[in-house]
DNA sequence: CCACAGAAGTGAGCACCGCTCTTGCTTTCC
DNA sequence: GGAAAGCAAGAGCGGTGCTCACTTCTGTGG
């Protein structure tokens, strides 16, 4: 391994710089006002020389995906680390960390969970960062207690719990079926109710919305036996 | 009351050929690419024609988003209509119509339940059609069923069980708050479910997702005492 | 040590965008 | 019939993403 040539370093924290800007202009618009020649005017260059860096605005646009989604895994997997607390209150605090990572950085949040960009299909980069983020979510919730979904006796259709082991298998966690359908939910539950408080659907119903997440967090902890 | 002029009705009949242009457009690209000019280009104007109809990009994209809301509205009213079915029978029907018209117009869905647009915050004119929307998702479970969420005995906080009370009250909903807590908690798992949907979240995995769908809301159909 | 390949940066340019403003034409209303 | 209001046109401003021919810099091998 040669040691990193000085111009290796240079790029390297030419990149760094860029997604740094990059991702402070997302703060204050949106994913749409992305503008790679304010970037780098901010960086002092010219438009043109950003595209040594990133193709198009979507490479630049993905990294910052990925880069997003790895973060708030590191997030989660922090919050729900095992040691004497028990699984209930892990799962818990993951679920909050979940949102006050949301909270703290909505453009980030919008942009793994949000609508789709445009014609923006996500590379395959994304997916294996993505699913970081829903193991820490499961973790937590998966080792310890008993419970299945309450539905009525119906039993899984069997395309439907091939399709959960599917998804527990390539997640790593040891689950069953059941018990994968309730995470998925509280997953989806956790994420929809975040799109909805950050997109201000709740202005007027439920500002602030701590007690309302509580709540809903408790009872799917309830559910899954926590 | 005078008869609408020949201006008028021209008026009329332009504002909605620039809608469903536009929606047309925003059906094969996004939110984002939206452009008055290629609108004005289709319907044969010049692009400065387009201000006489609405003053801005953002007056048009609240147009659709009205729109978009009162359909979804309409399409679930009906869904739930009171009639022979069961009260259970006919909430998983108006989740069913809510997933239908989110895959049927997925562009349409992430107007109205996507990331928020640019600097675009939405104006006063939609939060009564959302909140329709809202209401026909509830109106079928609030009638019957005994349930409460399984918050192992916690009661809701004070501060919480009043948000609850003044979201049935603006909704015209006569459910107690625990019940109330279950729909938003069911309406931010479908909203979430479809936004993972939407965006390709389960690719890989749930794909596709009738079944997954379709037990969860079981699943919040059981809870619900439905 | 220094020439030379390749990387980094430049600047002009293309086609597009939202939006404004002036300038005429047409319809409506008194 | 004439004034007022509505509508469309077209030029123009400042912005966008992206390309390309060009120069400047730099690290390395002969």
């Amino acid at each position: 391994m040669t040691p990193p040539t000085p111009r290796q370093l240079a790029r390297e924290e030419t990149t760094a710089r860029i997604k740094a800007l990059a991702l402070e202009q997302l703060a204050s618009s949106s994913a749409t006002e992305l503008s790679l020649r304010a970037v780098a005017r901010e960086i002092g260059v010219v438009s043109s020389a950003v595209y040594r860096y990133f193709a198009s605005r979507d490479e630049l646009l993905t990294a910052l995906i990925v880069d997003a989604y790895d973060d708030l895994a590191d997030h989660l997997e922090r919050a729900g680390r095992p040691d004497r607390r028990g699984a209930r209150r892990r799962w818990l605090e993951v679920c909050g960390a979940l949102r006050a990572w949301a909270l703290a950085q909505p453009h980030r949040f919008a942009l793994v969970y949000g609508s789709a960009i445009p014609g923006y299909a996500a590379p395959a980069t994304t997916i294996e960062p993505a699913g970081r983020v829903v193991r820490a979510f499961c973790v937590p919730a998966a080792a310890a207690g008993e419970a299945a979904p309450g539905t009525r006796g119906d039993p899984l259709t069997r395309a439907l719990t091939g399709q959960l082991a599917v998804t527990a298998e390539a997640l790593e966690l040891d689950v069953d079926a059941g018990r994968t359908l309730l995470l998925v939910g509280a997953f989806a539950q956790v994420v929809g109710l975040l799109t909805l408080e950050l997109n201000g659907h709740f202005v007027g119903g439920f500002e602030p919305a701590d007690a309302l997440f509580e709540a809903l967090v408790a009872d799917r902890a309830d559910a899954l036996g926590l």
